[in-house]
DNA sequence: GTGATTAGATACCGATCGGTATTTTTAATA
DNA sequence: TATTAAAAATACCGATCGGTATCTAATCAC
């Protein structure tokens, strides 16, 4: 493949991706992508095999666009206590970022593809349990480093957290307003103290 | 319109609601709504003015049917504690009852539509207000009964509570296991412990 | 520079989309 | 039971769907 082909694969992928990520695997047509990539149909075909193909790589473009932030954010910070407050910082502000590229992809997915497309639905779920997992080991290392108690149980305040978080999003996205998210965080944060040691 | 008519015309509304719950709004052809029902287009659009139109209905009765349980409990309450108990007993098993429908309707149509059908959106928002205000109102029964302590705010408590629920349904639904929202709601009912009074 | 390769445009495919005009069938009424 | 109203089926509409075969133009290795 030539250095230019490569290009425009990703110039593809690029600008296909909050479109799928906006209206979803079904509602999203082939004109749409045309039209947003100004390419005709023979050439994105010639990048990618099909309509569902683009689309599992456009999620997972979104997904690593939307976290990766994130996760530079935590590698940068040593201990899990400043990890965890990187995570709620974070997401304060999520409504904002996920904004700009049609809402939180894994919330989206794992809603729109439910019933309408088995792949897509089983990368949002593979994609959430990542997620929740990659959270959980930071609460195993903040009880290891004596940060929270002995009994936190990691797996349970993982799947907290991240429920809050997804519920604050959605809230926030409906409603076009940031507060939602903002009174998750600051419950996360507040559940989190309620674990701290001493 | 005739007994028979009226008859037909909920027979359709009855089996067509949970396919637009489960599919989305665009997600849905005729041709799914005409199997279901085992009427013909013409059958359908004589009874409702076009696709928009009895997607509306359907969602309503949608959130008709998983709310309805809830409020006929409420109701009975005479006091604002035993109401909240009752919420979040409720939404412990609501994954459940919502499954039997497709999901959570103010969730599905809340993302679905977002970005492609603005008046289903609007219909989504109002009933996610409606149902944070009567909610909110609770709070503020609860407050002036004493149960709740006077700095409490039912504002901030409404919409926490709303968005665990959503989260909480959300990552249910998902990975199909009720634990998210029995963590959520057991976290709501420690909310609602802090703010007691005394 | 030239031939081979491939990126990308064009034109087309059958199927299905939402919707409607018309016809048939059913039910209400007198 | 005959007449009338409307419920429902049929047949059809243009538009668009996802996808492909073919052709043209740009880029590649040599």
């Amino acid at each position: 493949m030539s250095d230019k082909a490569e290009l425009t694969k990703a110039h593809i992928l690029e600008n296909v991706a909050p479109i799928f990520n906006k209206k979803g695997f079904v509602a999203t047509s082939l004109s749409d992508l045309t039209q947003a990539t100004g390419l005709t149909k023979g050439a994105i075909y010639c990048h990618y095999d099909n309509k569902e193909d683009l689309a599992v790589q456009a999620y997972k473009l979104m997904v690593k666009k939307v976290i990766r932030p994130l996760t530079e954010v935590m590698e940068q910070q040593s201990h899990a206590s400043k990890k965890l407050k990187a995570l709620t910082n974070y997401y304060r502000n999520y409504h904002k970022l996920a904004k700009d590229f049609g809402g939180c992809p894994v919330l989206n997915i794992g809603i729109n593809a439910h019933y309408t497309n088995s792949k897509l639905f089983e990368l949002a779920k593979d994609i959430s349990k990542k997620l929740e997992d990659g959270l959980r080991m930071i609460l195993v290392d903040a009880v290891e480093e004596g940060y929270l108690k002995k009994s936190a149980d990691p797996d349970v305040l993982a799947s907290k957290i991240f429920s809050m978080v997804e519920g604050g999003v959605f809230m926030a996205t409906l409603h076009h307003n940031g507060k939602y998210l903002l009174l998750m965080m600051d419950e996360v944060d507040q559940i989190i103290a309620v674990n701290r040691k001493e």
